[in-house]
Order: C-alpha cells, then sequence, then structure tokens
DNA sequence: GAAATTTATACAATCGTTTGCACACTTTTG
DNA sequence: CAAAAGTGTGCAAACGATTGTATAAATTTC
C-alpha cells in the first residue's frame, strides 16, 4: 500500500539534500564514504528503484521499444516475439505490442499510440495489405529509429532482417528433384502479396535451372482458403499429367491440401510428395506434415531485428554519427524434413 | 527530424504563458475565445500530442498496463492477446507485454522490469510452475491492481476471470452418453497442475451423474509428449473392454493420439469417438479434429479481464472506495463439435 | 598561520504539464 | 460612482531525477 519509493524520501530520512542522495547511488566520487554507505543500504532497504519517466525527461529516452506485428497467433510471429522478447529484456528494454491484425488502418492506430507513448524505437513486420507508407513518417519526423522485419517494405533506405525465401525455394525443389520428383506443382498464396511474388521466382528460377520445362498448369493459387486450397489441388490432380510434388504456399494450406488428397484417394507422401513453407509447431503433431518444410527461424530473426535496434538506439544515444545509416541482415532458411 | 512540440514552443510562438496554453488545449472556460482558438489552431498546426511521461509525473499513471502470459505460442494466448488488446486500445490504454515461458523465475524476472517501468496495472496468466506467490507482492506493495486470467491463483482475495472448464467437461460426458457412448476414457495431463485436477473432477462427476461406474483403467495421463500420449494410448487400447470415446488433455494431445490411433488401425472417430479441449485453430485443417471440443472463449476471457482491470483502475483514480474488492467472473463454455 | 587546495555537501535549474493563486482589467450592481 | 462580481491571463510550485555551480569545512602547502 505504501508508494514507491523516492529519492526524496531517502534524502529526508537521512536528512541529506536529493542531489547527495542522486550522487550517492550513482557512484560519483564526491560523496563521503559514511554518507554514500548510508544512502546505499537505505535505497536497499527501501527497494528503490528510479522512476523511468522522471528519467526520460532529462535522457530522452524511455528504455520501451514498440513492437508490431501482424497476427501474433500466427506461428512464426508467435515465436519471433519470444527472440524479441528476450533479445529487449537482455538489454533492459521492455516492449510495447500491438497487432495490426493484417489492416493497414489498424497498423496506423497502433503507431499513433505508441508515437503518443513516446517509444525509443520500433520494429514492425509490416500488415499484408501496407502498400503505402505514409503512416510511417511520423517516426521518421521524430527521429525514432525504425527496424523492419520479415515483412519488409520494397524500399532501400530502411533496417531491415529478413529471410531469403526465394533461395529456400530453389533449395526445396534442387531436393525435391533429387528424390526423383519432376513434376513439382506449386500451390502459391494470392497474387499481389510480397511472399506470394518471392515465391514463384524461386519456382520459376528453381525450375529452370534443373533444365525443367516451366509449365503455368503446374502452377495454381489458393486465398488461404480450405475452399481455395481444394479448387486449386482439384485442378492439379485433373491433369492429363498429375503432379508428383507439390510445394504449398505455407503449412496450413499444407494441411488443407493433405486432408483434401487423402479424401481424394491419393497416397500422400507417395504417389505425391508435399512440400511446404514456415515448419509451423502442429507439424510435429499432425498425420501428414510435409515432407520438407522451409524454415525460417523466427526466434533468430526476431532476436537480430531488435539487437539491430537497441544498437542504432545506443549509438544514437551516444551521438555518434551512423556510419551505416541502413543495415540489412538476410537470414539463412533451413529445409526441414520429417 | 524535428523534435515533439511541447507546449512551450507553442507559448513561445503566440507570446502567452505555458499555462495558458494548457489550459486552452484543455478547454478550460476561463481562456478567451480568440486565444484559444489560436493556440487550438496552432496545436493542430504542429501536431502537437501531450507528452505521456510528464502527465504521469502529476497524475501519477502512465496509462501502460503490463500483460504476462505463459506462452504466446499457445493457441489459446495468442487469440485471448488479442481481445486483451483491443480492450486496452479501446480505452486509450497501452500494454507492455511479457511472457513466463511457464518458467516461476521468469515471471519473476518480468514482473520486476514491468514494476520498474511503473505499469498502471497488471494481467497476467500464471505459469504452470506458480505455486508460490511472493513474487506478486510487490505489486501489492505498490498498490498496483492485478487481474488474474485463466490460470488463476487458488486463494480467494484476488480479481480473477477464467472459465468452468469443470462443467464443460461433464457436458461434454453428457454429449458423448447420448451418442450413445458408454466407455468414456480419459488421457488427463500432468498430476498436480489445476487444469488436471479439475478436468478429472468434472469427468469423474459427469460420469457419476449419468449413473455409470467410474472405472480408473479408463484414466491415463500423458506429459504432453507425442510418446508420453502414445503410452497411454497403448494402455486404453489394451484394456479387455477398450474404450467407444476418449477425451484428450487438450487438442495436442488429441493431435497425437488420433495421429497413433490411426497408425494402430482405429476406425477414429468410428470405433472411437475423439473429444478434445481448447478448440485451437488448426483443428480446421486437421484431417481429424475431435468430434467435440470444448471451446473457452479466449478473445472474450482477455476482453472481459482487461476491461475488469481498467475498471478498477479507473475507480481507483477517481479515489472511490472499491465496493466489491474482488471481482470473479466464470467465463461459460460451449462444446463445438466438428 | 594565512593562502591554496581538496573534500563533502547543498542549492537551483531543468525536463513538460497541470493547477491554485494572484493580479489586472472590464462589467455589473446598488 | 464606488464596491462587487466576472473575465482573461500570468506566476510559481509540483511531480522525480540529474547536474553545473556555489559554499562550507577540512586539509595541505609554503
Amino acid at each position: 500500500m505504501s508508494d514507491i519509493p523516492t529519492i526524496k524520501e531517502i534524502a529526508k530520512r537521512l536528512n541529506v539534500s536529493v542531489s547527495t542522495v542522486s550522487r550517492a547511488l550513482n557512484n560519483h566520487p564526491r560523496i563521503g564514504l559514511k554518507t554514500k554507505e548510508a544512502i546505499q543500504n537505505l535505497a536497499k532497504e527501501l527497494n528503490y528503484e528510479p522512476n523511468p519517466k522522471a528519467i526520460f525527461f532529462k535522457q530522452k529516452r524511455s528504455f520501451v521499444i514498440g513492437v508490431i506485428l501482424p497476427l501474433i497467433a500466427e506461428d512464426f510471429f508467435s515465436k519471433s516475439i519470444s527472440g524479441i522478447e528476450d533479445a529487449a529484456m537482455e538489454h533492459g528494454y521492455t516492449i510495447l505490442f500491438g497487432q495490426s491484425h493484417d489492416s493497414i488502418k489498424k497498423e496506423k492506430t497502433v503507431i499513433e499510440a505508441m508515437v503518443k507513448q513516446r517509444i525509443d524505437g520500433l520494429l514492425i513486420s509490416l500488415s499484408k495489405e501496407t502498400n503505402r507508407y505514409d503512416h510511417l513518417e511520423s517516426l521518421d519526423k521524430y527521429n525514432i529509429p525504425v527496424v523492419y522485419f520479415d515483412r519488409v517494405p520494397p524500399f532501400e533506405n530502411a533496417c531491415k532482417v529478413y529471410c531469403s525465401v526465394y533461395e529456400g525455394t530453389e533449395q526445396m525443389i534442387e531436393w525435391l528433384f533429387r528424390q526423383g520428383r519432376k513434376r513439382i506443382a506449386f500451390i502459391n498464396g494470392p497474387d499481389g502479396i510480397a511472399a506470394s511474388k518471392e515465391r514463384l521466382k524461386g519456382y520459376m528460377d528453381g525450375i529452370s535451372k534443373r533444365k525443367l520445362k516451366i509449365d503455368m498448369q503446374m502452377v495454381e493459387k489458393t486465398d488461404l482458403s480450405e475452399e481455395g486450397t481444394q479448387l486449386a489441388l482439384d485442378k492439379l490432380l485433373a491433369l492429363k499429367k498429375p503432379p508428383d510434388a507439390i510445394i504449398s504456399f505455407n503449412d496450413y494450406v499444407h494441411l488443407d491440401a493433405v486432408k483434401y488428397a487423402m479424401h481424394k484417394g491419393v497416397e500422400v507422401n507417395d504417389d505425391i510428395l508435399f512440400a511446404s513453407y514456415a515448419n509451423i509447431s502442429v507439424n510435429k503433431h499432425a498425420a501428414f506434415p510435409p515432407v520438407v518444410s522451409l524454415d525460417q527461424f523466427p526466434y533468430q530473426q526476431g532476436q537480430l531485428a531488435m539487437n539491430m535496434l537497441i544498437d542504432i538506439l545506443d549509438k544514437k544515444q551516444a551521438g555518434a554519427a551512423v556510419e551505416e545509416p541502413f543495415q540489412k541482415i538476410e537470414v539463412p532458411v533451413t529445409l526441414v524434413y520429417s
């Protein structure tokens, strides 16, 4: 019920001035040993903690970092938040959290709320909808550093951490090819979103590299709903020469595809090998996990991104001119076999 | 690059005192119309936002609420955080987020970090390990209101929001019984944790109510690993009279059980009906979702808990004596059929 | 032993905002 | 027309902590 103790209280109790207390707690050399010890002991006893809001006044920093993710319910983001959190904790930062729910409007609202709270920096994975970037201007204006992560903007002048899905896709095709599969189909996500474009590019280049012919009949797309995926699979199975391997846009699409394929009498991972992206946790429990899935290391990505941001913040505080204004880290991906 | 404008700047520009600016922005009646308009226009133009850290000084509140969840990667918690966030946003609060990863030590660390940041209140779902509560004392000491949510402490003098898994279990058994199932087995979680105890109690009372005999051979337990679940299922299937329905501790255990049952040649949801708890999102994609699952309404629970906390905070600020010091809300559960 | 130096502490301003009080000016009232 | 009431604004203190500068006392130096 008592209030959190302040420097003032300590000063009053020991009959010294607040400045003496402040200096004693910061181990200033000009404070007498007895005084210093008395103050430090009482501070410990009262469990004194400096008020970060007061310090913010002087130092102009709050040790709070905003984190905005599209949808924490997605396996990838729920894992990455742990990396983000651990890295922040380690450096004494706390995180203000918000979701955009893949809406640009919500993204804007959350950013505004965080700017109001005077965050030191922002770590953000953009919403699927985000194709304009003017709502991020206020951060620039107020000189709040931003690090983009996984879903990064297309322009160059930004700090980014992301992984090379493009190369991963090529590797996946390479591996399927080595398993003797030649008719590799692809169920992509909706047109227009960056993730679909990158995957498709990887697919086409991967196929080309293997000197296979690109057959656009082998490329279908889903709106990510179960029905959309079923439709896509129907078309692929109805081909004169149906595929002997199918890569799905992500593991959720994969699960729907496999479920429907079983229903259609396909011998899953025999007639057709199923591959996918993300390597979500439920794969462990699934009856038919993808034979190969692309792990994008969400924890590490989150950790790297937060460390990059803290690094920028520290340099900024130290007043150092940023030598490399826009850092980029491309995290390599890895194939996971089941 | 410019700094966030302050009340001082506005005052200087218009050649009035800071107090006049403050009053004008707060629509104080004693400020002249012309002055007020001039100030408000300039404030809008400069995009002025009051500094919440400065306001915290005067008002002793930060409009920041701490939220600690065991593991955001769990479907239940990733859904509930959305309800928590939406309710907070609606009332102008922002959330500081942390995970305990089901460790009491981490829980303590996170609580300390949040107290340091001077959160207005705390919303917490306790870690599985938490059986002592002394790390929550500092909150009490500093008069920071706490609302417990889903994983609530056993003592009475606390604000809680949780759901009645006990009654839900009874309903589940009732429903299975009406499907003609009489040999209803149960794969429970580890002994000792509250969730297991509550489920078991519901199971036993549900069976008794139906005038069925309780057969403890029908109750197995898993350590929540895939192997543990397989072991439990092995024992159940080896019984002289094997079960015709199996209720699993949660949907993850369910998925493992079904996967293994298929492997063992069981006709899933025919020979044996599978039921479960949680109603996780992947059920939508699963080949064999549980025939019936207990939805615990994570979004609503989160929302209710946050609203309760904000209500307490507002009343505290208004200085009103809290008439009902320890509120409780029991959220009813619902069976979801697939 | 007086001046110079060192040591230990206090004072006061600052950060951005709010708010009680005081002051000056205008208008109303008797 | 003087007193009372109303109107518009500024001053200053407060919140918690830091920090440059001032001041006092203790110590050293010549």
